[in-house]
This record gives structure tokens, C-alpha cells and sequence, in this order.
DNA sequence: AACTTATATGAATAAAAGTTCATATTGTCA
DNA sequence: TGACAATATGAACTTTTATTCATATAAGTT
């Protein structure tokens, strides 16, 4: 391989990013699997000896495209729910900040339900996800901790990667696969088991 | 492709047994996508033309294996806990029963991993993942509706899925990726919720 | 305009892997 | 023992796809 080629002009920046965002739609649409370098530089308007000049090769690609991702994906969720840090937590800041949850989800569910699946078999995919796994874990963490005072749990670290597991799960079942039961009602029964272990008898519920 | 063979005598059941077998423990230990048909054979000690007499693709196989594992995985979780139906639950109880969960990822961490992967972007793989899943989840709103009069729990169906999903991607974590909070803190922390969401309140707590 | 650098092209290459089928061997049963 | 059914074999076929590289075109610079 020729060493990979640093856009300068315009029409190299262009190129590269045309390629990225097909890449993201025919990821999403027919799997990554599924989708073939010609059909992406097909879609993308460009030649195949395009794609091996800005990439090193297709999974480098999905790397840099997943790691875009997250970042969208972590303000999606945080962004809107900034202020609840300050103020007490209370019985609504809970389901506010899991509804924040569920709707990042919308940013491109496809996307995410097919790099998803590679985290359990992919070593290098399974980094990017933990990086973004600590960060929210670490979130959550501090949320807990900035409540200390009135937070029954015993165990904040564990506690926090426990409420972190069950609410990135059941939004997974929600938006990967689909479930009998209306989103709003895992919602709050999700929102209900939260708020009640972590303030379980407390004088402010 | 001729007809599809079903084993008579002794030794085809053998070789079939053997190639289930040899496809089980490559898959575990080199992925699916990372094992492919020679290797199974060669394995197996039989002839790739074996391999297409008795399965009609890859793929068929694979289903097979999965409803096969996740019988073993069922029985693994609710035989050591079939009679806590019939008791009263309590906190030991809800803690058993989730050792029991963490326990059954015991039998083939590596298959059920590989496979789990597949869920999200194999609709086949996902139907057998769902037949499990609902087979878990009706067990789960079972318990719960069996010991009514001493829930505070609004909407057991929802909570039994949010349940479910909770105590799942706390195992699968643990199991398929590892933390740095050893298992046990986090299986505390589980039941704790679970048991506090369950039962806040009550008298009998 | 001449020269250099940046960018774009796509036919050709190369490697992998699933599946088939004509042939050979082994078992069964009369 | 002969005949038919069951089973086993593996070289050959087919398809698919990622990646390279020699060549052509466009942009920038003096």
C-alpha cells in the first residue's frame, strides 16, 4: 500500500467525507457485512482507488466512523440533562435522564444495533464501546456521588455500572429488536426501580 | 445440493455428533466468522462431504448448536431454583437466583458470546434468542405475580422485562467482557435493586 | 506556459471459503 | 455370497470481495 494521503484541497475533504457518510448510510441500511468498498464508492460518487488513498483499509474506516458516533451519541444523551448535576436528583430527573437515553437511540438506530453486534466479537470495536461505556459509567457515578447525602446505596461504584447495564439493555431490547410492551411503560417501571434503590426510604422522596 | 441425509446406522449418527461437536468448540474458541467448514471436518476426523450430508448449510448448523446451547443455559438457570416458585421469595432468594444466571454462563462463555454477537444483525440467530427470552421472561412475571399480595410493583409484565434485561447485561458484561468490579459486588448490588423495587415497603421485607 | 504537487481512476490481482458431485467404501439382509 | 442401501471421500467448482498500482486529470505556483 502507498502511504495514505492527508486531504489539502477542497475537493479531497469532500471526497473523504463522501465517502464516510455513505459508508454510514449502507452500514445502517444492509449491515456492514453486507455492504460491500464497491457499494460504498459506488454510492459515494467516487473510485474505489479513492477509498484506499484516505483509509487504511474498511476497518479503519468503521473505527473512525464509530468513534464519530459515540461522541453524537454522548451528547445526544448528556447535552439536554446537563443542569440535573447541580440540582437534587429527584423521582423525574431520573426518568428525564432515561428518556434522554432512549431518544439518542434515534440518531441512527441501525447504525448502532450493527456495530453493536461486532462489540462482543471484535476486539477493536469492543474498545471504542468501552470508552464510551466509562464515560457514561463515570457520569452516572458522579451523579450519585454529588447526591451522597441522601442516596441509601452502598456500593456507588458497583451501583453505578448495575444501573448503567440495565438501562442500556432495556434500550436495546426497545430499539434493536422490539418488544410486546409500549417503550413508555419500560420507561417507567425502568424509572421506578431506580429512584426506589437509590432513595429507598429517604426523607426527600 | 442432494437430498439431506438422516443418520441410520451407528456411525452416521457418530459423525454428525462429531462435526456438532468439532463446529462447538472451534466456534467458542475462534469466533464464527473465524472457523470455516475445512477446519470443522478436519477436526471432526471426516470429510467435508460429510459436513453437507447431514446439514444443509453453515448457517443450519449453527441454529442447531444455538437451540441446543440455550436449552442447556435455560435448564442451568431455573433447575437449581425451581422451587423458590413456591416459597415465599425473599432477599436470598432473589440473590440465588441471580448466582444461578451468572452460574449458567459457565457451561460455554465463548459460544454464547459468539452467538449473542449474531443476535443483532441475524434475524434467524435473534428468533432462537427470543424464544429464550420469552421463555426467561414468562418465568420471571410468573414469580412475580405468585407472590402478588406482597409486590408493590404496578406493572409486572413491563417489570419483568426490565428485570430481565437488567440481570442480563450485568452477566453479559461480566461475563463476555470483564470489569474492573469483581462479580460479586455487582450481583450484590443487582439483587439489592431488584429486591428493594420488588418489595419496598413491605412488611414482610 | 512550464513545472510540481495533489487528486482521481478502475482494471487487474490475489486470497478465501462455501458447496457440489462422481466415486469409493462399508454395512445390512436375504 | 450377492445385491442393495447407507455412508464416506476430497478434488474441483464457483463465487465473492478486499486491496493494489500504473496511469490520467486537475490544481497550485513561479
Amino acid at each position: 500500500m502507498t502511504a495514505l494521503r492527508t486531504p489539502k484541497q477542497q475537493r479531497s475533504i469532500q471526497t473523504r467525507k463522501r465517502i464516510m457518510d455513505a459508508a454510514f448510510h449502507l452500514y445502517a441500511k444492509k449491515g456492514i457485512h453486507g455492504t460491500n468498498s464497491k457499494e460504498i464508492v459506488e454510492k459515494a460518487g467516487v473510485a474505489i482507488g479513492s477509498f484506499y488513498s484516505y483509509f487504511k483499509n474498511k476497518k479503519t474506516l468503521l473505527l473512525e466512523m464509530l468513534e464519530d458516533y459515540l461522541d453524537r451519541h454522548y451528547l445526544a444523551i448528556w447535552k439536554p440533562v446537563e443542569d440535573i448535576t447541580i440540582n437534587e436528583m429527584g423521582r423525574d430527573d431520573i426518568k428525564v435522564l432515561i428518556e434522554s437515553v432512549f431518544a439518542a437511540y434515534d440518531i441512527s438506530p441501525e447504525f448502532h444495533r450493527q456495530t453493536h453486534a461486532l462489540r462482543y466479537s471484535d476486539p477493536d470495536i469492543n474498545r471504542v464501546y468501552e470508552r464510551e461505556r466509562n464515560r457514561e459509567v463515570t457520569q452516572i457515578r458522579s451523579l450519585l456521588e454529588s447526591n451522597k447525602s441522601r442516596m441509601r446505596v452502598t456500593d456507588p461504584e458497583a451501583a453505578a455500572v448495575v444501573i448503567h447495564n440495565a438501562v442500556e439493555n432495556v434500550a436495546h431490547t426497545a430499539t434493536f429488536i422490539g418488544s410486546q410492551i409500549e417503550k413508555q411503560r419500560l420507561i417507567d417501571q425502568l424509572s421506578d426501580m431506580i429512584f426506589i434503590f437509590l432513595l429507598h426510604g429517604s426523607r426527600s422522596a
